[in-house]
DNA sequence: TTGACTTTACTAATTACATTAGTTAAAATA
DNA sequence: TATTTTAACTAATGTAATTAGTAAAGTCAA
């Protein structure tokens, strides 16, 4: 019957699923959870925190999945199979990527932390694929402009055809690291 | 002392810009317009229909800008000066933009009819870039993705470093192009 | 086991809005 | 000028977030 900081957080991360971003409401979520919404402050601070909360844990598990995906793979192969599992969460959890693109806006530091997180793991798959290490923030840029902007603009097509925009989303990246290689791969190996 | 349903959707727009999406309610619109809050419903259906007309709006104006950006222009010099408006806009306004975004989730046909516009000039524009045309709707994915998905990562920065953001997209573009122009091109020119 | 302490639930009350209903005065129109 | 429309108003309602104060149930040391 006690209920935890994580069942609020889960609870709420569902009906946004369920219902969308502008569903989530402390009186939705308490009723979820049968209890009364002002029982819901001895676990959140108020419902902006929540949904921060939500667009957290999201990334946390976003961030996990894309290195699971990741291991034993490098360079292109590898970025791919990140793009993927990008897409596959944000298919799985739409409310729950709405609110990670709200919390782009309403973000603290910590959003910023978690984030980093994630560019931390694709500045290291980068760098597994030959290109100019002087030149990895702007591989990151757009290597993360692509996956958030392609993905959220084909997401409205995603839950009726999941294989065609993941075969899509596989053949972007492919046109985009194909003009990555042509202007920033290390044609010289350096000499020990 | 007339107040039109212009003057309410501007007045709603620029508390957006100034103090971001979650600070637009009747009340401050009201205040801003020094008249009660249910005045506003001689002029407007709801507070979402007010969101989605900012969102409207925003991007009708996107649009005639991103179309004067393109006159004189053709092929991947076209592109990247619409890109370049289309960040422009973005940086001058923030809370709009944030709008539009939220209407990709609140959105009504409407709002699909003017993305459809923006789609369509993207579309002739690429055309002009000796693209085969039977792989447009792969480009015009790609490119949309990258213009929507870099600028939004990009906008932390673009209010300190205008000029730097500014160049990298751009450079963005190019090479996101080079990748297309590799796969996409044709190369035979059609016989009469 | 008992007693202090903490946690987590509750009810009641407050506040802030959005929204509706009903009304009135000014503006537009005929 | 008479009529109709427009756009403002006040008053009232409903919903949701939040705060305050309280009580029950769990935790843990003596």
């Amino acid at each position: 019957m006690r209920i935890t900081k994580s069942d609020v957080i889960q609870t709420a991360a569902d009906i946004a699923d369920k219902n969308g971003l502008s569903n989530v409401s402390l009186k939705a979520v308490a009723e979820s959870l049968n209890i009364r919404a002002p029982s819901l402050y001895n676990h959140i601070d108020s419902l902006e925190a929540l949904l921060r909360e939500i667009a957290h844990n999201g990334m946390k598990t976003m961030n996990e999945r894309m290195m699971q995906a990741a291991i034993g793979k490098i360079g292109d192969d590898a970025i791919k199979s990140v793009g993927i599992t990008y897409l596959n969460y944000m298919i799985e959890h739409p409310g729950i990527y709405e609110t990670i693109q709200w919390a782009t806006w309403h973000g603290t530091e910590e959003t910023g932390k978690i984030f980093d997180n994630y560019l931390s793991l694709l500045k290291t798959l980068a760098l597994s694929c030959n290109f100019n290490p002087m030149n990895i923030d702007e591989i990151l840029n757009l290597l993360t402009g692509v996956l958030h902007g392609y993905t959220t603009l084909q997401l409205r097509y995603a839950f009726t055809k999941p294989d065609e925009v993941k075969t899509a989303l596989s053949s972007a990246l492919d046109t985009v690291l194909a003009g990555l290689h042509q202007k920033y791969d290390q044609h010289e190996k350096k000499l020990l």
